[in-house]
DNA sequence: CGTGAGCCTTGATCTGCGTCAACGTGAACT
DNA sequence: AGTTCACGTTGACGCAGATCAAGGCTCACG
């Protein structure tokens, strides 16, 4: 696992926005090409980060934001007598961070679950360039908004599903995202335990194991650890919207 | 419920900022008097909302934030089956209407527990004058992020913690929030029903009833109908560190 | 001042999920 | 190839909180 030690010339190291293939996915959303190429001074440097590593914890310092490249991360928030609980689980193109801001200090541990690459973007820059660019400004807004909608989501959840209507709603949500991102919608490997996934949607692990074995007996589903493969999205949607009890 | 027609001085009508006394509170905060003097334009109206009157619904297009200038909201989502859940409660100096920058529509309703008057602020202009002043875009970007901080509470609530150790958690903010008000830290009035607590809990309203009487019994608190006294504040936070299982 | 409606409280009973326990599985070592 | 260890599955049982039910309080309104 030791890297060899190779040359790089400097923009190999920095990540130049205008070029990713994420810029459709992540901050550059709807920037001219002109604006794009100012961006591209806007990412600092590029970050590994392997599998079980924080990006940063809770109480660090907050000073940047973080663009996942390539990877897959979970954050998660503990409380003193031990107890956690996952906030979310965030892929390629998404923004981990956002919870520094307030105070200046991360009120959340961002780790990854599998080898994964991030691009740092100082806040400090992020505000400069923003008041420059209208679009990236704009678009810096929306980002923040749909990680509150997307909190309201997880609320919803938490307060109101039952187990198995939570899991749908996890699937369903996993697998729009990994369409978003050009993989198969229906076929996928979880790159979380299912205890984490427990502790995402506030159920015991042995729950999220049964209620994926009942999802696989009514043919939902196909199950084999972590690789999952939805056999019928329509009837993991009905198990949303329809109410019993 | 008609209102009288008395002509207003259009400056009665307008809401200045710089004489708010929320202004540590809600956006100003952090502002020199003279880009106070800038936001005084801002904000174009204030508007009066009565008990049960909604501010915005979901599905309504975004247009402008609201900042609580007096009175106490709930902002809520429904689901297609009727179900619902409370997000959040908000009072005098807290912004309303974040949800609906990410998609342009607002994504749940917000709804007056009492009569209330509110501030609009136009969202574009927001962006305007935060491409000028530096300080408002950050301490705009703080607020974003605190609402996301407050949301990762909210989820431990819902995720990990039992019917008692919600209730605590929810009357300790709510008492620390009136304090920076500079109201009674250990006396004050629920704006919310039972039922209202119970959907922002996650718990059933008759969870939320035995959970106070318990409280009452243990001595930690008084309750009348909606009046609540805090007895014993530390016992409270003692309910919340304690891990009982 | 009597009536009704909304809200709250309390008790009895039920149930979905947690807890506990035992065993299965597969990938990474030696 | 065998061992180990983390992760996952499944069953039996228990309990916190939901559900059902009955009654009380308070305030608005005729």
């Amino acid at each position: 696992m030791h890297a060899q030690v190779i040359p790089l010339s400097v923009p190999a190291l920095r990540e130049a926005c205008s070029q990713c293939n994420l810029r459709e996915l992540c901050l550059p959303v709807g920037l001219s090409p002109e604006e794009l190429a100012q961006l591209d001074e806007l990412v600092e440097t590029r970050r590994r980060v392997l599998r079980g590593q924080h990006i940063y914890r809770s109480g660090d310092t907050f000073e940047a934001l973080y663009a996942i490249k390539t990877g897959f991360f979970k954050t998660d928030v503990l409380l003193e007598d031990g107890r956690d609980q996952v906030t979310g689980f965030q892929m390629a193109g998404e923004i981990l961070g956002l919870d520094g801001i307030g105070t200046e200090k991360h009120t959340c541990n961002a780790i990854a679950l599998e080898d994964s690459e991030v691009c740092v973007i100082p806040f400090i820059d992020l505000e400069n360039y923003s008041r420059e660019i209208g679009a990236l400004q704009h678009h810096f807004h929306k980002v923040m908004s749909r990680e509150i909608v997307r909190d309201h989501g997880v609320m919803m959840l938490l307060g109101i599903m039952r187990a198995e209507e939570r899991l749908a709603a996890f699937l369903l949500n996993l697998s729009q995202r990994f369409t978003a991102r050009g993989y198969s919608p229906t076929e996928f490997n979880l790159r979380m335990t299912r205890n984490e996934i427990g502790s995402y949607l506030g159920l015991k692990l042995e729950t999220v194991s049964r209620a994926f074995s009942r999802f696989q007996d009514e043919g939902l589903i196909t199950v084999h650890q972590k690789h999952i493969q939805i056999l019928d999205v329509a009837g993991l949607k009905k198990l949303l919207s329809e109410r019993r009890t």
